[in-house]
DNA sequence: TATAAATCGCTAATACATTAGCAATGTACT
DNA sequence: AGTACATTGCTAATGTATTAGCGATTTATA
């Protein structure tokens, strides 16, 4: 078949970055749907597990996750019980989200599963052949960085 | 900081794509953005500018939109006459998706600046490491084949 | 110290994602 | 032929994404 008109030359990275990524979810996405759980509701679980209670924003940043979605999630996740949020005392604009008793269990009983699908993964893959993933999209990560003035810098 | 009991050893590997893909979509989003169009309707666009017209669930499959999910875009472009659905003769559920005189155009309006955001990325992460990008998440994607019974054949 | 600008989280509208399930059509088997 | 089964694309319900924009608060500026 002859190349379209409009000359796309290139393949899509998006596109199989996204496809990577699905070929993935397919092994978690069953673990936390038996939790009753959902892949953005996860994703802010283990941040605030990482790295302690945060500010939206900073949620948002971290688990890319639109501020206005994020709203949403939040407000739901705060229903369910899943995350508290407080008012600063300084700053009546920002509020400070954390877990919850309810949520920590919640993770404790989920890790291991996640894990052990996890050591699925790194069997298939290879751990030498994850780590080279990290490193690479890592890289981009970097190199594309929004300042946008810098060239892929090695590692 | 101490680490959580939860103890989720790993860095989550979909959370990094992820991040990835949304660094890469920043670029090309705007585009799509200034021509009305959405993500979701380009890569259809796209994949069918490619391989020819071509069924619901094959175009499911190839651009990783949910069949569900698929019903609704394909009608809204059905609506805005970027495609045209058609019935087979010989078999009364199935349809034949194409693309319209009007999205071949959108098309060839669009990829010039496509073409050229790809450029600025390839110049920020050089062309050979691109490749390697390519490289690593095919292996990937075939080590991850749904069967699931297969270790990384190498490449 | 007023006032403009910046910041934070949010709402609103529309499009898409995910899960479950369903009607219609086609295929295989008795 | 008739019945069970599979397949295709779809609807329905709920959750999330994207864009635009807003109200409340804080900070910088005049």
């Amino acid at each position: 078949m002859p190349r379209s008109p409009s000359s796309l030359t290139r393949r899509s990275l998006p596109l199989l970055l996204l496809q990577v990524r699905e070929r993935l979810m397919e092994r978690f996405r069953p673990i936390l749907n038996e939790y009753g759980i959902t892949e953005q509701q996860w994703r802010i679980i283990r941040a605030l597990l990482d790295a302690g209670p945060m500010e939206p924003r900073k949620i948002s940043e971290v688990c890319r996750i639109s501020s206005p979605s994020l709203a949403g999630v939040l407000a739901r996740m705060d229903d369910l019980g899943l995350v508290a949020r407080k008012r600063f005392e300084n700053d009546q604009r920002r509020r400070l989200v954390s877990l919850t008793p309810k949520s920590r269990g919640l993770a404790t009983r989920i890790s291991p599963h996640i894990e052990a699908a996890y050591e699925g993964v790194e069997n298939e893959l290879g751990e030498e052949f994850i780590e080279r993933c990290y490193t690479v999209l890592d890289s981009v990560l970097t190199a594309l960085s929004t300042d946008q003035k810098n060239t892929l810098v090695a590692d």
